[in-house]
DNA sequence: CGTTCAGTTGAAAGGCATCAATTTAGGTGG
DNA sequence: CCACCTAAATTGATGCCTTTCAACTGAACG
């Protein structure tokens, strides 16, 4: 019973930190990185399945997901986070989980801040990650509202493939992605059964597929129309800050 | 066929705002409320039902709300706005109108982020208006994906009678709503007729009624119970900062 | 080679949408 | 103050989408 290996890359000095063009800390010039060294209390690596107990933290490698229960003890998945997101694990009860392995690094609320508090700039890279954060949360409500199961899987799919291209994680016809049918079916409130045969729909039909961890895009247009994709972007443009 | 007479305050000096406790400006201390209102660049009335085009307000008397249409026309409401709130209008096709006859303060994106970038405590200010609409969206998607007609109704009401309660805009039993139940339903994700039912069910059982306008809670316990109410305040405290 | 978990598949039951009317509530004009 | 008109609220019947319950398959693993 030897332990797996551990093959996810630790987050090291934040001077080369490779997920930082698309992190809260983008806009701290390069020659001010020393200070964010001093927001960082600690570095973690965490297992698939694990919880994280950590309040704040930027994901480094691997995948991670915010999720609730409900009384009668089904989940629902509020987001999927990726390397580079800001995670805050919020008091509302909501629990944040490790989906792979993952490594992140820790940041100690109070320093950060007082960062914030002295670097404006960051301060609005923070809301802006609040601001894209909740455009996501709006499109997944009206998923949810209005849309059918099909259309439910289309859109989160796309949503993720989008979120991949946009930080290099993915190519133009598909993307690693290593999601169960179970976490597919608890963010899009349908239960596992349903999520598989709306999948099974989307392989027979060719328009997409997703196995073994990979998502293969196959007919972007039909997905985009089942969908009823907007072709605005998800992650839109917010407030730019002059300091 | 006179026009309808206007009873909608309008807002009037920063200094003597009412609503400035519960808005994005509740951190600039009195002595300098001058530099607000160089951030407001007009006041504008709207009527029930009249589109907002204005990209950031803060809401002043009346209500809001942001929706968006699938392509079939459906409408999915993403949120409620009311007295104090701050509103943007996003760049991803949603739309803000108002739900009843409404008075906001129009401010120019420009000179907030320039106040903003010299105001740390106010970008805190505005990231926390976020997190907090981050919060209730992710109440919504719990609620979409988890709950039933009647639990979903429960929830809703609960937490706009929350929001009011808050705002001393409600008393413990009860509050003026001014939804239709088209509002409700597009809020819910469900037909205008199935929300009708719940709303007869909760009056039925003696659990809660909305009727003209006016929200009456009669047995706060069991409304809880059927929304599976999590006792956590969907207004959660956030980061605070010091400058 | 047994165990376990993820993925599949089928059948039956249920919740919600849809379609169709009807009633009620407000607002308007006479 | 009443008749009238339109939006909102109701109620009923029917059908579909999704859940639930029950197996069953396949792959990974010890």
């Amino acid at each position: 019973m030897s332990a797996k290996p551990n093959l996810t890359p630790l987050p090291g000095a934040c001077s080369a930190c490779t997920v930082r063009p698309f992190a809260l800390f983008r806009v701290v010039p390069q020659a001010r990185v020393g200070e964010i060294a001093r927001v960082r209390s600690a570095v973690r690596l965490v297992r698939a399945n694990e919880t994280i107990r950590d309040t704040v933290f930027t994901l480094y490698a691997g995948w991670a997901f915010s999720w609730t229960t409900m009384p009668d003890g089904r989940r629902q998945i509020l987001d999927f986070h990726l390397p580079g997101d800001l995670v805050e694990r919020s008091e509302d009860g909501a629990e944040v989980s490790a989906l792979t392995d993952a490594s992140f690094c820790v940041l100690a609320r109070d320093r950060l801040c007082d960062f914030m508090g002295r670097d404006p700039g960051l301060a609005m890279s923070y809301a802006e990650g609040l601001s894209r954060d909740r455009s996501r949360l709006r499109e997944r409500l009206t998923s949810l509202g209005r849309r059918d199961a099909v259309g439910r899987l289309a859109h989160l799919l796309l949503e993720l493939h989008g979120r991949l291209l946009r930080r290099g994680g993915a190519d133009r016809t598909g993307a690693p992605l290593p999601l169960k049918q179970a976490h597919l079916a608890d963010a899009l409130g349908l239960s596992v059964e349903h999520a598989n045969r709306a999948l099974a729909l989307l392989r027979r039909q060719g328009v997409a597929s997703l196995q073994k961890g990979r998502l293969e895009i196959l007919d972007r247009a039909e997905l985009e129309e089942l969908a009823g994709w907007s072709s605005a972007p998800a992650e839109p443009p917010l407030v730019t800050v002059k300091v």
